[in-house]
DNA sequence: CTTCATGCTTACTAATGGTAAGTAACATAC
DNA sequence: GTATGTTACTTACCATTAGTAAGCATGAAG
């Protein structure tokens, strides 16, 4: 990306170089992938067997919600743990780096109460 | 999405219910769909036409470009405009939407530095 | 008359997503 | 001891979206 006059990051910022808005675009793209941010959400609210995060995540189908949540560990966001029990209970549940995103994330909340068009009728 | 334990983002808001969930999801989805963060970043960073932004968003295609710019005009984060000149140029620019967006995005870059493996190399 | 620039479309293929059904390893019910 | 249920996934299949390359309308310049 370019120098450019646009203050209103650079103000607020040391400095942005090509690095910083490469690793800015995965980043972005890690956490609004279709049904990551819920996944967290849902994991940052206290789900964390598999079954949980089904029921919390609307309208996502089994099959996302595994390619998901192993994505989401090879990223190092969560960590899923085996409990031997019959049948086997999987938990999963935030890494620091995980809970750390989601707190970053949440300012969105209010941002989009104050500009996107609503939702319930 | 269910009531739940784990504090971490409870303690810092005062209330999370289902459609602040949606709604959140729904933002976080915007925001990091594919070619969004980048494109929305160039657009901070001072582009401001259709081949700017072509050229500081790394591998985007025309097409992509062109479909992404239209979905976020719609969502009002940015503004398009059309200067009559031959050829005719168009302006794009951030709302105010979509200026808030970035800045409350920002965060993600220190994130990204803290956690995500190194890109470069 | 040909080439160039801008801001897109169109056509085609590859990858990803959505829906539904199936599976392994047991446990419990009948 | 056969049938059914539970959990955490896979597999199969088709629809939607992404990626790549080429084309197009409008004038301007040579």
């Amino acid at each position: 990306m370019k120098a450019a006059p646009n203050q209103s990051l650079r103000n607020e910022s040391s400095h942005i170089d090509d690095e910083a808005c490469r690793i800015f675009q995965r980043s972005a793209e890690l956490a609004g992938k279709k049904w990551n941010a819920a996944i967290l959400l849902a994991l940052a609210r206290g789900a964390d067997r598999f079954s949980d995060i089904a029921h919390s995540v609307d309208r996502i189908s089994d099959r996302l919600l595994a390619a998901r949540l192993r994505e989401l560990e090879q990223r190092r966001l969560i960590v899923r743990e085996v409990i031997p029990t019959t049948p086997v209970q999987i938990r999963y549940r935030l890494s620091t780096a995980g809970e750390e995103l989601i707190r970053i994330l949440h300012p969105l909340v209010q941002w989009a109460e104050r500009w996107e068009p609503r939702l319930k009728d």
